[in-house]
DNA sequence: ATCCTCTCCGAAACAGTTTCGACGTACCCA
DNA sequence: TGGGTACGTCGAAACTGTTTCGGAGAGGAT
């Protein structure tokens, strides 16, 4: 039988690798299942041929639905999460589906990437949000056969990777346009992390909003924050502090313009009539901030329940609808906004 | 029933169920796979069975641990909820760990128990937030020897499960003491749902508190609210239409603090200046509310951990420690409290 | 050397899943 | 009506993986 070198190709199987180790298949079994009774060196070995296979809870497995969908953010800190998880968990209920919630962190210690703690439950698939995703990260995954869905990816996916997403460009237009309908002409904006699609995205609706109306795009407008409360606070109030300060902020997302009130709060400001602000997502918050946000609409929810869709489907083994969902973003007006004064606090000219 | 009751709590096989249904191992095993090529008569008979000896994945399964806690929410609509969910999912990431987030929905059409959900996937432990427990559910979990551990019970939960909870009853005391301390005498309060043990105890709290100042306790001043904006701001407004207004409302939550900001604001009345209030919860928008909010800190995230600790130790076949925890609140001070102004129900101008 | 103990491993029994072919029935077509 | 085909239903056998239990061998104490 250890004449043929192609047993092991064709599958892996506990019996292969237990050849493969010159021990037994109990033996194996032992080590994947953790039991004591392994001698170290025995472990090291099986543990190694098991990884170079990487074995996956047994190939027949392959085709036993879990009902177990893995929901993967980056960071849990924020309400914006919460309403993802809602459109999933809806979702799953729906289709008795579990969804088990997991954070990545960045600064954590441990580096071990969140692919190895899907191995311990076995998932249908996963769901990434606005997270990256590296190719050794991917490669497992596909040599697992779990499906992935992204949502608001941070880098551009695989072209067979299908990702959720919002208008976040015409969301960014939108809230400048309407900015500018109202008067403003200098117009500060808070973008998110520097490396988010979304944020840039965001950014650049708001600069063509700016070139279409005429106004110059001025680069020293533009602050990058962090999309929360903290990045909001700083950065608006560097925009406030300036010597020509801005008569309205495109803050970037709901709680840096959260942040952006209490910065123009401490600074005597009062919003709306100093200041306008519009924020971007519609947390549920927005509608009972003093005063109320106006602000973007970005159906985070629905987000959640399509890419659960996708994600399903691709688990019940359909084929690739289509690689990229934009669902629309929409203005929210509110009582943060209002027509520039008629003597606002003029920069010098 | 013919049997005797030992033989099916001794060993529940599926070659057993085969015999007694008069088919093969094989086709039971289809059966509780829901293949297709199983003719219904002969699944009804087997399923029949399957379901007297309630079969469970094995006997043997029993000890297999799965690596996956349920977390079950009533309700996942409020920021509330994912603090909680934080301090789950961090203890479940330190232990590998899989967390699985579910809500139930009381409007639901379906009222399939959410215990019947825990079945398709199993589960190692449930924790339970803020949501009733039927004798049914409890006796579902004990049969199939799921441990449960409750967090924020709203009824007594029985003595052999344990719970995690705040020190709510202090926590209205403290609050309310503070306003008392700053002067104001005619205190409005917004409690939750009636029947939440943790929204009586808070009242309770703030009763004793008027009493031990000597206030009489006026219960047209406690209103019942839901927990969210929309109660305190139906209700806050409700409190501050009153003939002999108050001057400071405790409000019970976070959020409902932010709808009372919204019931001041829409008549005109200023926080702190006309109006205080005292939250409860210290969500992290608290901070960032517009004035931030004075409120007590409930250690929402450290309530998960500790509930998954609890159940992880129980998973693990310890005893049961103690049977209720109560981590303590603290009041944390900030811009929606001020001492009562020279005259308090004019409308300073 | 002898006995004891403890670690490590595999043979065998066990539990459950999947494949594949047999059997019977219903339906279609001549 | 008869023959052929398609399909649904089921089980024998083969397979994967788990657990038990006993035995071989190392090392230590006497």
């Amino acid at each position: 039988m250890a004449s043929l070198p192609q047993e092991r190709r064709s599958r892996t199987t506990l019996a292969a690798i237990a050849a493969e180790a010159g021990v037994s298949l109990p033996t194996v079994s032992k080590v994947v299942n953790g039991r004591p009774d392994v001698a170290p060196a025995t472990r090291a070995r099986v543990e190694r041929l098991l990884h170079e296979h990487n074995y996956s809870r047994g190939a027949l497995r392959r085709h036993h639905r879990s009902g177990l969908v893995d929901l993967v953010f980056n960071g849990l800190d924020s309400p914006w999460a919460v309403e993802i998880l809602r459109g999933v968990e809806e979702w799953g209920a729906t289709h008795s589906t579990g969804v088990a919630v997991s954070a990545v962190r960045h600064g954590d210690a441990r580096p071990a990437s969140w692919t190895s703690a899907l191995a311990s439950h076995d998932t249908d698939g996963v769901i990434l949000v606005t997270s990256e995703l590296t190719g050794a990260q991917l490669g497992q995954l596909r040599s697992a056969g779990i499906p992935l869905v992204v949502i608001d990816p941070v880098n551009p996916p695989p072209p067979d990777i299908p990702s959720v997403g919002a208008t976040n460009w015409a969301g960014g237009l939108v809230a400048t346009e309407h900015l500018l309908a109202l008067g403003h002409r200098l117009i500060g904006a808070i973008a998110g992390p520097g490396d988010y699609l979304c944020s840039v995205a965001r950014i650049d609706g708001y600069r063509s909003a700016l070139e279409r109306a005429g106004v110059s795009f001025d680069p020293g407008l533009v602050r990058h924050g962090d999309f929360h409360h903290e990045g909001g606070f700083a950065r608006g109030g560097e925009l406030l502090d300036l010597p020509g300060r801005p008569t309205a902020i495109f803050a970037g997302s709901d709680q840096q313009a959260f942040g952006v009130y209490e910065a123009a709060r401490q600074r005597g400001l009062r919003v709306p009539e100093d200041l306008s602000v519009v924020g971007f997502d519609e947390l549920p918050v927005a509608r009972w901030a003093s005063p109320p946000l106006t602000t973007i609409r970005q159906p985070l929810a629905e987000m959640g329940r399509t890419a659960a869709q996708m994600l399903g489907e691709l688990v019940d083994g359909a084929p690739l609808r289509s690689t990229r969902i934009e669902l629309s973003t929409e203005l929210i007006v509110r009582e943060s906004t209002a027509a520039r004064a008629a003597r606002p606090s003029q920069h010098p000219s």
